[in-house]
DNA sequence: TTCAAAATGGAATTGTTGTTCCAAGTTTTG
DNA sequence: CAAAACTTGGAACAACAATTCCATTTTGAA
């Protein structure tokens, strides 16, 4: 069959991953960048791949030999066939994703394979995040960002479906010099956990319809005692997002009448790196080279 | 702008095909083949290309040169840079923040909108959702899904980064009737936690290099005591991904330090949706009739 | 047909890349 | 603590690819 040559890769990097473990040092970083870089392999050369792993060439072409190759040469070409056999695929990915998609569609006519349910899934969330893009209130971003900035410290809220964007964001948060307190609400401390709330604070809160009742709680809470609000939410029209000095509204698309997440995600994750950036908190003091970083 | 790439392909195929008919009979062949074989021109030397069309290798020189590159070198670089463009998002997504912080330094007086650091962010998920589309492995999610499927008891854990997605995921996962436990190492329970597992259950773990300790311990605890393991995390190369039943690989690309969370989570997200698909749940099920559901 | 201009292919050149070899350094083992 | 085994990086080497040069052939116009 023409279908050896993918099947080659894939024994290839079976094979890397069985004998991992032994390998020394440098051969394991050799290892880990081809299983990470399998598509620029068709191209890269012995010094790109050495650079890049920040080893000696000689071992990248050690490497290639220690897996019975010859040299490099013969170890690229595994890869070179692999690419030349799925040769369709010039084309845009979104045409490959919708192929995939309808061809599952029109076979089976009993269940969706599981494949498929989450190709959808994974379609919806990135037409998601398009249209986060889209719609992106640049003006309220900034406004947001300034407010972090200013905060002296920033307690983080967010609830059962929100609970994962919270506590996320409160772990990314950690990495300013800011003091971040997540509003955990282990062992129903919710209220002594953001009654230390005041006057130069800000509450991020990020909730969905139907509001959960503590972070209103922390909502109120937070007004009453002086402290700003940044509110992550669906609609600027709930009754939380008056009390808000900013509100940025993430609409999340719904595929299978399941909502996404990826877009608050995505929201979050953006307004911790521009504040990083504001902060001028450079690549270099925020990396964490081998550091644990899980 | 930093989309100039693929452009730059398209701008050099629209040249070569207006000057077609001037060209001289070796040089058309040669642009034939440029035109069709456009993806393996990222791989093919002089030789190759000039063997293929019947010619001299100094004429495939000669073609380049006639379209104002320096030589061939040059030319493929234009289809290398394309290729790498729209396949291997994690380097000219770096390279774009990279570029990024560097425009500051260099060209703007100020500072860049906190906007713009927010589209690139959100740019860079939409393409790292491409490629999760891309690479999807349908074999290896259907296990996935089939594994859980068959669990009677699941344990979810991620520490860290992970975190968020842990939690995500056994959240969503409470919506099944199966008896799910998130191991969230609370008061330094991580063991306590664990020690439960048993045959027939499931351990949904998740981490990236370097791999959190808990989680190790974690799968190591669920071989021990005969269960199975569900692992989301960067490489088939990790010690735990030989110890897991399925190994759901995620590239994520990283911004700041920060490795972006979109696509794991929306893998999580897409495996609860095909679980629940699979268990024939009906998605108005998952919700909370009259609960809050924030 | 003849001449000039252009195209072509052989062969040498130049530059680069992959590879090997070996010495120095590191780790492991007895 | 010493010897052995292994890993590492520098430099030389070999192979090859891209490019140039030039003689030859072809094409096209007068």
């Amino acid at each position: 069959m023409s279908k050896k040559s993918p099947d080659a890769v894939d024994q290839l990097l079976r094979s890397i991953a069985d004998q991992y473990e032994r390998l020394p040092r440098q051969l394991k970083n050799v290892a880990g960048y081809v299983e990470q870089n399998r598509p620029s392999l068709v191209m890269d050369r012995v010094s790109d791949i050495a650079g890049r792993c920040g080893v000696h060439p000689s071992a990248v072409v050690r490497f290639a030999q220690h897996f019975g190759f010859a040299g490099f040469g013969e170890l690229q070409a595994v890869f070179r066939r692999a690419y030349a056999c799925g040769c369709s695929p010039p084309l845009s990915y979104k045409e490959r994703i919708r192929k995939l998609v309808h061809d599952r569609h029109a076979g089976h006519h009993g269940k969706l394979a599981a494949g498929t349910v989450a190709q959808n899934f994974i379609a919806g969330s990135r037409t998601g995040l398009d249209d986060l893009a889209a719609n992106f209130d640049e003006t309220a971003f900034a406004a947001a960002v300034k407010l972090l900035d200013k905060a002296e410290t920033i307690y983080v809220a967010g609830v059962r479906r929100s609970y994962p964007v919270a506590s996320y964001t409160a772990y990314a948060l950690q990495h300013t010099q800011k003091r971040v307190i997540q509003i955990s609400g282990l062992g129903g401390m919710t209220r002594h956990q953001i009654y230390g709330i005041g006057k130069g604070d800000v509450l991020f809160a990020i909730t969905f319809a139907p509001y959960g009742r503590e972070t209103q709680f922390c909502s109120k809470m937070a007004r009453q005692q002086g402290a700003e609000i940044l509110l992550v939410t669906d609609s600027r029209l709930s009754a939380l997002a008056k009390q808000a000095r900013v509100v940025l509204a993430v609409k999340e698309s719904s595929v299978f009448a399941f909502r996404s997440l990826t877009n608050t995600m995505a929201l979050c994750q953006a307004l911790f790196v521009a504040l990083a950036y504001q902060m001028e908190i450079t690549i270099e003091e925020t990396r964490e080279p081998r550091e644990a970083h899980d």
